[in-house]
DNA sequence: AAAAAAT
């Protein structure tokens, strides 16, 4: 990390972790590119150690004065402000993207420099180009360990889209200038993004349209792009919003607040920071200047970035409260909300801070935003946020992505606990050189005990979970990532969200409960269009989760052990299982439904209504059929095993 | 049951 070209997108997706190589001052991961490239730059930069230093120098191409920033800033200052000009005129120096005429700052982002981009005028006013920030956001054509969130496009095409609800328009096939912003395609160009994926055909329309919606799609389905292209495209064309006059954002203010247009909740620091990186790429060249805070990290750091600019914020909730608690941020300006992962914040408690932020704070309520709600289940609880949350909206079904893809092969293989260890040094044995391991367990405490027991048998073993410190765990992550430890032993933590090319094997040595935890998990291979494996350890443990499993390995077309299919009898049937049959479960996972589909929910105060999805194909609950046959009932107790 | 998340 000490030269500055390995992996910024690792880096900067591990949000959090501390240490900055030979560095003694701490930068926060998503600004430490910014701090490199402002560094690089030869002589007359400002300290390489100031992140607000900025390659100014000699660029002013659209003012005509060869002014440096700062005389340029005082003069734009507070002093023109013609409050009758409109909105227009607030951008590129109000707090309403977070910057602060008075201060002037390094020059990095008020005004049309390099990379950046202004309103003005009522006009967006397109940066020029910044090559070095260019290659830092896109990475190198030629670079393979830079290439981009694998995305199969192919396998795409075959993920099954069903859209619901009034008036859904037509999805549009292609990134083009209508309805898109001509930057903005510039930028999916940059970023190597040639066709919309299933979510983003449907996304960019509807959000286009003006509507609110609810997807169900997982992460890797494009649904980052889902959200961020048609956001950004209609923030480029309509220019931000003037601060609130009620907190009158004077040059003298103390507290200088920022007003974000746009805000994106999502539940780790991983995917906020992910959130952040994509963008900071479509963001590119225009006045929109994104933010993200999370917890973990230096507070005062991000601060200094928000006040630096912050149109568009990736947040995690409890670092969200606090700043709005501080001051910091208001949530007048909100004009688009996402929240991402949905079902994943709820399970992680995190539902009593988004209420406050959405409804106990001063954002503009349903009728006054644009709500996109993203989650991968549907079960009651979601409902009832998109209930409060949205109005009117479109749902959007999208098919799991991971099951869909074939080029990963999935092996279930029954293993007991007290084998799993040597059955594990088998399997890695048997690996192919070169190639990334990636072994989940449950708990933090086996993997902490599992890396350990690797190593004592010489194998290049490292380890990730909550537990461990910022340091360690983006030194496990870095020296995975680079090969040096091919082995990364993980807890949930790294299950989601995590981009990291190269990982041929997943080892499912612990099966989680919930089978889009293992959908997520098995995704981290096979990306790219590359083929990948993923093995499983099942045992008695794992009954729960077995019918989720062999319908997605029906579905994936992969080969289905004759003794597992015995366990789905056995479980289905047997004393153990928990009732699927009430009230549909908890509802299906990949697609779900449309609740308001069914006659029986909508109104009926969410009784029960929601049918687990009844059989669909592809997204919504599987069908259970035959479940009163009854016939084998009370073999439980000669199981197999 | 565990993990993650504001301090």
């Amino acid at each position: 990390m000490s030269n500055g070209i390995v992996n910024a997108g690792l880096e900067t997706q591990f949000a959090s972790l501390g240490i900055n190589g030979s560095r003694s001052t701490y930068v926060p991961p998503h600004l430490r590119n910014a701090q490199r490239a402002a560094s690089t730059p030869p002589t007359n930069g400002p300290g390489w150690n100031d992140p607000r230093a900025s390659p100014r120098s000699a660029y002013e191409p659209l003012r005509g004065s060869g002014q440096s920033d700062r005389s340029r800033g005082s003069a734009f200052g507070n002093g023109p402000f013609t409050p009758t000009s409109g909105r227009g005129d607030w951008g590129g120096r109000t707090t309403s993207n977070g910057w602060t005429p008075r201060e002037n700052r390094g020059g990095d982002n008020q005004h049309e420099s390099p990379g950046l981009g202004v309103w003005r005028n009522g006009a967006h006013i397109v940066g020029p180009h910044n090559m070095r920030l260019e290659k830092e956001l896109f990475g190198d054509p030629n670079d393979p360990s830079k290439q981009h969130t694998g995305i199969n496009f192919e396998k795409y095409d075959d993920i099954p889209v069903e859209a619901t609800g009034a008036g859904v328009p037509e999805p549009v096939i292609a990134f083009t200038n209508p309805p898109l912003d001509s930057l903005l395609l510039e930028n999916i160009g940059l970023a190597r993004y040639t066709t919309p994926t299933p979510v983003q055909k449907y996304s960019i329309p509807i959000v286009a349209a003006d509507r609110d919606l609810m997807a169900c799609a997982q992460t890797g389905s494009g649904k980052t792009g889902g959200f961020l292209f048609p956001i950004l495209s209609a923030s480029f064309a309509s220019g931000p919003c003037p601060p609130p006059v009620e907190t009158p954002q004077m040059g003298y203010a103390r507290t200088r607040k920022a007003y974000p247009t746009a805000l994106i909740l999502a539940p780790t620091r991983e995917l906020v920071s992910q959130i952040h990186d994509e963008a900071r790429k479509f963001a590119y060249r225009s006045w929109v200047r994104p933010a993200v805070v999370y917890g973990g990290a230096d507070i005062n750091q991000q601060l200094r970035q928000i006040e630096r600019g912050c149109d568009l914020l990736s947040a995690t909730p409890g670092r969200l409260v606090d700043l709005i608690e501080r001051g910091r941020i208001s949530l007048k300006n909100i004009r688009y909300l996402v929240l991402d992962e949905a079902d994943r914040m709820l399970d992680m408690g995190f539902e009593p801070q988004i209420r406050r932020i959405v409804q106990g704070e001063d954002m503009p309520g349903v009728q006054d935003r644009q709500t996109l709600m993203f989650s991968a289940t549907f079960p009651r609880d979601i409902q009832m946020l998109a209930r409060d949350f949205l109005k009117d909206y479109i749902f959007l079904s999208v098919g799991r992505v991971g099951s869909t893809s074939e080029n990963i092969t999935q092996k279930v293989e029954y293993v007991e606990d007290h084998d799993k260890r040597s059955v594990l040094l088998d399997i890695l044995a048997s690996d192919t050189p070169g190639g990334l391991t990636l072994v989940f367990v449950e708990t933090k405490r086996m993997a902490d005990m599992l890396s350990d027991f690797l190593m004592s048998n010489r194998l290049p073993a490292t380890s990730i979970h909550g537990d461990r410190s910022q340091r360690e765990r983006e030194m496990a992550l870095q020296t995975f990532r680079t090969g040096r430890t091919p082995i990364l032993v993980a807890t949930a933590v790294a299950a989601r969200g995590l981009d990291i090319p190269n990982v041929t094997h997943v080892v499912n040595y612990d099966l989680p409960s919930d089978i889009d935890d293992y959908v997520h998990r098995i995704g981290r291979t096979g990306r790219a269009g590359n083929t990948g494996v993923s093995t499983a350890f099942f045992n008695r443990g794992n009954k729960n989760i077995v019918r989720d499993l062999v319908e997605l390995l029906r579905e994936a077309n992969q080969e289905i052990p004759s003794w597992l299919e015995q366990v789905v009898q056995e479980t289905t049937f047997g004393s153990s299982y928990r009732g699927r049959g009430r009230g549909g479960g908890r509802g299906g996972r990949g697609g779900s439904r449309d609740f308001r589909q069914s006659s029986n929910s909508y109104g009926g105060g969410y009784g029960g209504g929601y049918s687990g999805g009844g059989g669909r194909g592809y997204g919504g609950g599987p069908s259970y059929g035959g479940y009163g046959g009854g016939s084998n009932y009370g073999n439980g107790n000669s199981s197999w095993w």
